[in-house]
DNA sequence: AAAGGTTTGGATAGCGCTATCCCAAATAGT
DNA sequence: ACTATTTGGGATAGCGCTATCCAAACCTTT
């Protein structure tokens, strides 16, 4: 006796050929249908429509990934999980390109371009149909992977002019510049900076800091107080600890990221420091935390769940191979004055 | 003229085909001595391991997983990333899979059933070889999904007895309750549980908080303050200015988080509340900034990274068919008393 | 109306790997 | 010494989908 399931295949489960059958044409007409990628006749489509919904079919990525040699997700690759920064943007691509119909895959580089390299290398074996990475700067071998992968890649946290390269974020420079502006006008003239990670962000930061300062005629070499370790709160608490000793002649301190900032407001609350009428502090990003601190800290807020859904928006378009109107979004930033400075 | 490439397939890459012609061997002798499937003589699989060497062959995942129905990836459910807690325990999880060859797939569930159950339907249909999950409790329809998937699962952050489950964590009740005979050993009579977000494990903290007032003869429903809102500094200090305004008699506040102790802490600085003199504050988890705090966050310190490793072990021996030890394992907690108690 | 181009559906042949069956050779059992 | 069992290599046949080529049907154009 034949058997009168629905499926043919000895797995069991509903395959793209019996909807080919129950509509009665043939698979690659399916194929077609479901993913649009030639006409077909409406009347066709709405059988093979009827038929999907029917036997309840669900494509296999597995062999759509190795027929068509591209996955169905987009490989992620991030410095930190740690920082809520990464966070908020990771939260706004996923839930994007989810919509989208692609998975993502995440990698935490930890600021090391080897490593970001190798994450990278066992990514594109997965052959991902789109790629993300964080900022414009990596090595001539990394950038030689996501050249040869053959599939696009959005750049996101940095905005630049450099053509054939896509990307979404704003200027770090300018909001660097804008913000040491703010503490010029408030009539601080010995600013320090104080920076952990010394990632290319940061250091973008610090030049914004460096030209504003420079046109104020306020520069100094010795104001920069720049530290490779990971940023935290209890390093911008030691931070602060030490350039106060050092140089108590400081008398407004922008921390590169608002843990730094935070924990030297802490620190200076244990000093018996004021903030900020003996010194003004800082931070950059607007973390959580950062407007219930004593005082509220002075920053600036970075757009960083909007820079993840417009990247991801723009990687769904160029997977889909349509243009996009504009390669670089640059989606600025946000100067929060609170009572720190 | 014959091609003299290495290679015999259209698109260039090497295959297993073309490692198998370089070591005189057929295709599927390769498969085994890769795989270590099945015994191959030593010396055959020494041929193989030069001639993938020389070859610079990568085995292809998708063909992999087509063949044979399971994916060398791991679906991994977590309720957040925004809470530093899941953040360290995935980045436990991904490296330790991730040197056992397997890739992580990560889901954010945000704390709904209806969100977790449609992200694993999504997973499941890219057939991972295995599933890590947050807690015990979830919705029937997720849990047959969990059975009948027909690969291994562990579940992380809460330990069990519970037979036919695996699971690492470790006993949210017994750290509640600790952390509560801690305050009371204190001297503290009238101690209120604050809570936010409300999930599975808040609630057995909030049980072993009950147990240890039941015990001491203290327990009082009007000291349950719990908030569904999701946990944030900023609840924090509007939960502990509540909780001051409308019920002063309160000596000890057991925050179910430390970000909420953190709000409460900063919330009484504002307020000119005396910590832990007029009241004290205990938070929970150990999140960066607690030790930093004014005074410093009394709190329970958890093993999430140390999760993360067991867990992604333990899954990583299940995947490869072995058999674990003890399903269950418990890693404890450790109690940290500061200056907030 | 014939020649040419343009759709649109289908047959065919893989993508790169592994499950499965088979068989020869080696080992064990009585 | 003979069968019974184990061991290890290979041939074969897919896994479920899509790229590619082909042919028939449908429009143009002159």
């Amino acid at each position: 006796m034949k058997s009168n399931t629905v499926h043919s295949r000895a797995t069991g489960r509903i395959t793209l050929a019996d909807v080919a059958h129950a509509a009665g044409v043939s698979p690659i007409t399916v194929s077609r249908a479901l993913r649009g990628e030639r006409a077909v006749d409406p009347e066709l489509v709405a059988r093979v429509q009827a038929a999907v919904a029917k036997l309840g079919y669900l494509p296999n990525p597995a062999a759509r990934a190795l027929a068509s040699g591209v996955g169905s997700h987009v490989a992620v690759l991030i410095p930190m999980l740690s920082n809520a920064l990464f966070v908020d943007l990771l939260e706004g691509i996923q839930r994007t390109l989810r919509q989208g119909g692609y998975q993502t895959l995440i990698g935490v580089t930890h600021y090391d371009p080897a490593e970001e390299e190798s994450l990278l290398r066992e990514q594109l074996l997965h052959r991902p149909a789109g790629l993300m990475v964080t900022g414009l700067e990596r090595s001539d071998a990394t950038r030689n992977l996501i050249a040869q992968a053959g599939v696009p890649c959005v750049h996101v946290m940095e905005a630049s002019g450099a053509h054939g390269v896509y990307c979404v974020g704003f200027s770090q420079m300018d909001a660097g510049e804008e913000l040491t502006h703010h503490l010029l006008s408030r009539g601080h003239k010995r600013i320090a900076f104080a920076a952990a990670q010394l990632d290319p962000r940061t250091l973008q930061r610090l030049e914004g800091w460096r030209k504003a300062l420079l046109s104020a005629g306020l520069y100094d070499t010795t104001l920069e107080w720049l530290n490779p370790a990971p940023s935290s709160i209890s390093l911008g608490a030691r931070m602060f600890e030490q350039i106060m000793g050092q140089q108590p002649a400081v008398d407004a301190i922008f921390f590169c990221n608002d843990d730094l900032a935070q924990g030297a407001l802490l620190a200076a609350l244990r000093l018996g420091i004021a903030v900020p009428q003996r010194v003004a502090i800082a931070g950059f990003n607007d973390l959580t935390g950062s407007d219930q601190m004593l005082p509220p800290l002075t920053t600036v807020r970075t757009p960083r769940a909007e820079i993840g859904i417009a990247a991801a928006t723009m990687l769904l378009s160029l997977m889909r191979g349509e243009d996009v109107a504009s390669p670089c979004v640059d989606l600025g930033y946000e100067l929060l004055v609170r009572g720190s400075t």
